[in-house]
Parts: structure tokens; sequence; C-alpha cells
DNA sequence: TAATATTAAGTAAACGTTTACACCACGAAC
DNA sequence: GTTCGTGGTGTAAACGTTTACTTAATATTA
């Protein structure tokens, strides 16, 4: 098959020792034999074995990432960033998609550890503890990307998404509006459930609005459709609704859906915000305005740390990542 | 460290060849030593390494799959689907995100090669020469994922495009439409270009409608930008377009979105059908209507092929999959 | 000039597996 | 009772690297 370092020795003349030296360019070897070497590895068209390298040095080179749903633009967003900071720095990156289950994403940690990956991302779902000792046994570095941990001390990458929710909701104020409600994922989600809406009531109540619990209609999930279900019971529940926020683009686009239905008009008759800032914001008609989260950089700055971690550096903490509300064409001014 | 095979054979009290075979269940030991052993290795948590077992087997259950945006959601789509058919065979898979380079791509392909990928996938893109050289090279099986080669002969999955193109137009045809007009993307790309172009320009031909040049506008790429563009030049180029065909989902919803700005009304005043049926086509406002890829199962048939390959089944050629309409609300019947 | 550093190499062990081969004991066949 | 298979097991080589250690030659120093 492919030419081997042996191979290339030969041809050069020299012994694998000094190939080796010089393919890593440590010292010890002259020039003419460092020229020698480089002709027979152009002449063989030799590529170092990985695997072997990977053998001896404990080293591969390779992270892993695991992803609910590598499909979401949500994930795939990440991904992206993930992959760009890898590649620059040489490492590859596999793809793990957990389908939020449990045992799937056991499997996968059984799958890096045997192929010895050198660290891993865990991204989006809350870390439980048979995932945590997995990986401590594993004794390899992880960041947490847009997800934090409150049972270990964890590195991650993630905006604040109480202070997020509390922009988006002060926006919506600040534009004149005054009933505003909420349209929230999962309530009980740690992560982008609850601080999101405590981030709404707090912005509601800093400003003098009273706040009222059927302000809120919850989905079960963070999805178009569990967005589309909830306008109309939040129309339902509240009287003279002017604005919305959403706790995803996603849910933002299935309220629009279901807004268009019984027509409303978006944004003259109802103003709406959405979180994330995915691809879909601005492909909506009208464009959406919205909370973004740098999910590109999230996923870079991530990968970058872990890097960090893989090759020594010890103690890195966590990072928030600043939002930004991006003003497109689904929020109307009252004053 | 984790324990190794040395460990586990220490502790049963037998050789590590016998740990191998009942590691890989190959016969050769009694059944208590195999019940000793296996207690052994719970006892260690032992875990095999799969990189000196890559070093010895030439095999590390490993594929790598190039795309050219894996954020984009129709990479997403086929990734999700590859990842799938790759997880239950035990393979994992390599994320390579090409981004159209080329260098990048060469990049990616050398590090396969080194990493020792047991095969390899090549989504949407053209397969040059160079990638092709290479990939002989390496000696590794390749699958083409929603592109096809007409240069070499290499096995691929993926959609009838100048079929689904007809399917569309005629689609329009039978709701009555007479002045159809279509949104291409790059004229010149051999595989989402040209043969959706002459999809649509038989269908016309086929249902005694005349064709002229000036029915179709062709964007630099398929994005929602080059849709949004491209709208308004068809309207000035077409008198009494009542109907679009888009080809791809993005261009459609950036059609969607310039016919917005306009004033005019889909379907009401104008029907468009989409090309792909990403997430975003059930989202838009109406939900768009679209000539389906089935991209998770293009990724996943593909996927499974490769591995065949991998495993020893040669001479595997390449799989049209059925497309399919998906009607929603953005095509009015005329009649 | 003799002692010592320095440089340019080579040798061989190690990494953790798989596997060809050898070995032994035991029962069956002649 | 010798021969022969056979099931259970061990030995050691191999996979393709890196690297600690060694060696020989040359350069530097006293």
């Amino acid at each position: 098959m492919s030419a081997t370092i042996k191979d290339v020795a030969r041809a050069a003349n020299v012994s694998i020792a000094t190939v080796s030296r010089i393919l890593n360019n440590q010292p010890g070897y002259s020039s003419k034999t460092k020229e020698r070497v480089l002709k027979a590895i152009e002449a063989l068209d030799y590529q170092p074995n990985a695997i072997a390298r990977g053998l001896i040095s404990k080293r591969t080179k390779t992270i892993g990432v695991l992803v609910p749903d590598v499909s979401s633009m949500f994930s795939s967003s990440l991904l992206k960033g993930v992959e760009d900071a890898a590649y620059s720095k040489g490492y590859s990156v596999i793809m793990c998609h957990t389908a939020f289950s449990g045992i799937r994403t056991m499997d996968y940690l059984r799958l890096l550890n045997e192929k010895r990956a050198d660290g891993i991302l865990f991204t989006s779902e809350v870390l439980k503890e048979a995932y945590y000792n997995e990986i401590q046994r594993m004794g390899v570095p992880v960041v947490l990307l847009a997800t934090q941990s409150m049972s270990y001390s964890i590195p991650y990458v993630k905006v604040d998404d109480r202070m997020a929710a509390y922009s988006a909701t002060r926006y919506l104020i600040r534009k004149g509006h005054r009933k505003i409600g909420m349209i929230s994922g999962n309530k009980e989600d740690i992560i982008a459930g609850k601080p999101r809406i405590y981030g709404f009531i707090q912005a509601l109540e800093d400003h003098g609005l009273p706040f009222h619990k059927n302000q809120i209609v919850y989905g079960p999930g963070f999805y178009f459709e569990d967005g589309k279900k909830a306008l109309p019971e939040l129309l339902k529940q509240m009287n003279g609704l002017t604005a919305v926020v959403s706790a995803s683009d996603f849910m933002a686009v299935g309220a629009m859906s279901a807004a268009y239905e019984l027509g409303l008009r978006v944004p003259d008759d109802l103003s709406i915000i959405g979180y994330d800032n995915l691809d879909i914001a601005k492909m909506s008609v009208p464009a959406l305005t919205t909370v973004a989260q740098p999910l590109l950089k999230i996923g870079c700055v991530g990968a970058q740390m872990l890097i960090e971690m893989v090759e020594g550096r010890k103690e890195i903490e966590g990072r928030i990542l600043p939002h930004r509300i991006i003003e497109r064409g689904t929020v109307r001014s009252l004053s």
C-alpha cells in the first residue's frame, strides 16, 4: 500500500529515527541529509500514519462534539464554528448526534474513549451525572457549549440567557409596548427555559409593568409547532396583546405562521421578537427582529478553549459572550 | 491511565491472545476462561484501544464526509442521515467543511488519508480531477452524495434533477398556469443548474407551451439573496407571469420576500414552487409548496453503500432516489 | 595534545492490539 | 500402544511511529 517511514529511510539511506526527526522538525541532522530525506518523501509521496503516531504519542488530534440534533439550524451553526477552529489548529472533529438520548450519548462517550479523542465538546443539553462520570473516567478535557453545569465546575461558552431575554423585553418596552406576552419553551429547562423567563419578568418589573402569570405560555419544546400552537393560547389569555417575546426563532416563526392564519398582520397588529438569530430569521416574511446568540463564535471559542486545555493550559474558566438585538421587520414602534 | 489488554490478561491469568480472542469473539477458549476474562474486563473497566486496533487491522471504522457548508440546512440534513447510518453500523464520521475551497478540500483529503479513514463521502460539489486523484491514491472507496461525476465512474446517491424540475413545472401546468418563469441558480452548475433548467424547458414543451429564454433568470448561486434579486428581474422580463419554479427553497423564500416588498401576494397574485424541501419550507408564510429531495435518506443510503464497500462488497452502482411534490400553500389553482 | 563538548547519526524499545504458529493434553481410531 | 486430530492456550511477530539511549566523528577548549 502506501509508503511508510521505513521506505523513506531506505530510499534516503538513513535510519527511520532521522526521518522522524525531520518530520517533526527536531534537531539532529545536517541540511544535506534533510534535503535527501525531503526528496525521498516527495518521490515516494509519503504521508505519515496518524494512527501509528497516535498510538505512541497518545494524542489523536481529534475532538468529539456531541450535539442533540445535527440537522437543526442551531446545532449546525455551532458545528461550523467548532469545525473552523479545529481545522485551523490541525484538529479534526467527530460528529456525535445524540438525538437527546441518554444511551446514545453514553454510547458516543464510550466510542470517543475507544478512539482516544483528545477532548470533548458537549452542547445544548444538561450534563447528567452519568455523562460527567464517564468523561472523568476518560480523563480528557470538556467544554460546554451553549449550556452550563450547575453541579460541576466545567468551563463553558454561552450567552447570558437571562440578560438576553431581559434585553429583548426591554427593547419592546422602549418601542412603546405595554401589553407584552411571552412564548416560552419548556419551563423546566434550566438553560433555555427558566433564565429567559426570569429575564422577561424582571424587565417588566424594572419598568413598572405589572406581571401576571397568564402573560406566558409554555411549549413542550422550542420548535416551530410549539410556537404555532402557543400564540393562539396567548391571545386567549391576554387582552390587548401588542407584542410577544419568543424563546426561540423557531417559535417566533411558528407564531408568525399562526398570526397569518388568524388574519393578524405582523408587525402592524402584533410585534414579535425572536431569540437566536438563525438563518431563518432573515428569511422570514417579514424578516424577524431577534436577539442574536453568536453561535458560530460560541463554537469557535469553545473549540479553541478545548484545544488549549488539550495542549496543557489548565484551569480555564467559563465565558459569557455578548448577545445583541438585530432589528428587522417584526417589531412596530408604538410611540 | 486506563487499563490495557495486558492488565486484563494478568488479572484473569491468561495470555493477551486469549483476551483478544474473547473480545473479538473468535473461537478458542473454554467458557470458564471466558467468564473469568469478562469479569476481569468488568472489574478493570477495560475498553479496547481503537488506535492500536486500527494500526494492526488497517481499519479505523471511521469515514470522512466532505460538505461545502456544514451549517447550511441542505448539508445538515445530509449529515444527519450519514451520521445515523454510520452510528448504527458502528462507524464514526469526521466532519469536513470544505467551504467550497479547493485547497481546503485537498487539505482534508490528506488529513483523512493520514488518519486512515476507511472511506469518503463527497457531497454537493463536482469532483475535480485533483480530488479524484488524491482519493485514488488513498485507495479507499468513495460515494457521491447529491452530486454525480461525468468524468469518473463512481457510485452516487441523488435525485434525478431533471425529472424533479420537470415534475415541478408540470405540477404548475396542471394547476392551470401558462405563464411560468424560472428562477435558476448558477447556470454553469452541472448538477443543480443545467439539469433543472432542461427539465423546466422540456416540461413546457411537452405541454405545448412555447419557451423563450427570457422566462429564466439566473442567480450566481442558489441562496436567499439570489432569489430575492431574481424575482423582480423575472417580473420585468415576463408579462403576465403567474407562477415560478425556483431551483432551491432558499431562492423560493427569497422570491417570496421580494414579492412581499413588491406588494404581490403569494399565492393569490403569484404562485411559487421550491426545490429541496428544507425545514424552512414548512416554516415560511405561507408554507412553501416544493419538490422534495429526500436528503436524510440520501445521506443514509450513501453511508450504507460506502460502508458496504469498505467491508468488501465491490461494484456498487449509482442510485437515483425518488423525489416528490409536497403541496403546501404557495401554489394557487387557476382552473 | 589530551580532554571534553557538540553534532549527526543509528539502535532498539515502546505504544496496545491482532494473529500466525507452536504447544500440550486428551480422547478417538487403528 | 502408537498415531492422529482437536480444543484450549501461549508466544512472539507485526502494524508504523516516537524517543531514550548509544556511538562515532568532529569541533572546542585548556
